[in-house]
DNA sequence: TACATTATATGACATTTATCATATATTTTC
DNA sequence: GAAAATATATGATAAATGTCATATAATGTA
């Protein structure tokens, strides 16, 4: 039996597209694999020999710029798959991946792609997509990133990060970065991010308790976000 | 005898690794169309049914912010391909394309591409690889766009239309922007862009004639753009 | 626990960048 | 070719953001 059969991950990645046979062949190749919070699944420059498919946890993808400051470029959460860029150029890695939560990612060597793919022409075309799909999200992050501020970027983040990894039972984001993180999403100083996410506190924005943030007017965040 | 044959383009697209029928078949249903600089190919929404073959001339992608400013988010040339994303992934163009020089190119209708990735696993890998390369390509421009300085950002810049485009027999660059497309690349204020090139002719670094740009020292832009 | 290290916070100030005003140059249009 | 429209240039000033210094809080570690 197909231990990929049964993952409930397969349905949110271009894997949805897999025949059972072509699943039984992958599984039997993968095993779940755990990384800690902190974790570096792999670096920029590394040459990747396969793709992750995160089953569960969130990690970050970031570059080094020429002056040594990590620049954050996305997010991954369960679901997505890792590397894959990589593994469909043939090029060397150019993101570095490090785990922000306990992760459990299975490995698939890149064999078992390029074999899915020759065989699988919907299963190709769904890998396209999701590069294609990946391209417009960052040609979106280039003109955000050249045309707001960085108040509205930073709001920009919080409703991003409420979207895109929720909230615990208190309302907590489920995702908890340092203010070093946050200036590296959004391309700033640290204290700035610090200044910007006090004043958001102040104007009774969000809540802090320590990492953790919780937004309380998403309305007005909005708004910032937006210019206004 | 078919078209695309002698098509020098050709050699420098993912439509290389198509055979002599495929390209048969490709260029039954094409011909080069003739755009005036000022031209827009198409724009942000619209639909496409196919892609563009650029086989000479030199075109902006861009996108309009919240706020209604441009944001110049590549550039294209001859050999390249544009409309891909949107194809492949069959969702609206997200880019507006507009010519900056007169412009030649071959319209080659979706159903072609897909018939030729279905039919031949290199030219879908070739496709595959140009997404990707334009995907390594955006993360890169995202963090210099946020961490590098304006004034890094513009001796940037113009290495790069350097290098990409290259330069007349005067030495002038081959691509004339205005000051507003400029500002529109390095994401700031026309005024800013104004005042950095002028900048950048008093220290002796380029040379100014009207819209036309003559790079003058390249090592010490290079030296701004990597922030010294 | 106590110490060392790192993260967060905030003030003071410098630098960068945007905005507004205005002048001149260039291009377009009739 | 002249008038109108647009692009370029530059000064003055405001606003945003970065940098440095320092203090406190939180976290890791022997």
């Amino acid at each position: 039996m197909s231990k990929c059969d049964h993952c409930i991950i397969r349905e949110f990645s271009s894997l949805k597209s897999l025949s059972k046979d072509d699943l039984k062949s992958i599984s039997k190749h993968k095993d779940s694999i755990l990384f800690k919070k902190g974790d570096v699944l792999f670096s920029e420059g590394n040459l990747l020999n396969g793709v992750y498919c995160v089953r569960e946890g969130i990690c970050k993808l970031s570059k080094l710029s020429a002056n040594g400051k990590e620049q954050i470029v996305r997010f991954i959460k369960g679901g997505d798959m890792l590397g894959y860029r990589s593994v469909l150029s043939e090029e060397p890695v150019t993101l570095t991946v490090t785990a922000l939560k306990d992760m459990r990612a299975c490995y698939i060597p890149k064999s078992e792609i390029f074999d899915a793919m020759k065989a699988n022409a919907k299963f190709s075309m769904d890998m396209m997509k999701t590069v294609c799909h990946d391209l417009k999200d960052a040609n979106m992050a280039i003109t955000n990133m050249a045309q707001k501020s960085v108040k509205e970027r930073l709001a920009d983040t919080l409703i991003f990060l409420k979207e895109t990894f929720g909230v615990n039972n208190e309302g907590y984001l489920d995702i908890t970065l340092t203010r070093e993180e946050f200036s590296s999403v959004i391309g700033t100083a640290t204290e700035s991010a610090i200044r910007l996410l006090s004043g958001f506190k102040k104007d009774g924005l969000i809540a802090l308790d320590g990492k953790r943030v919780k937004i309380l007017n998403e309305a007005e965040l909005l708004k910032i976000s937006q210019g206004f």
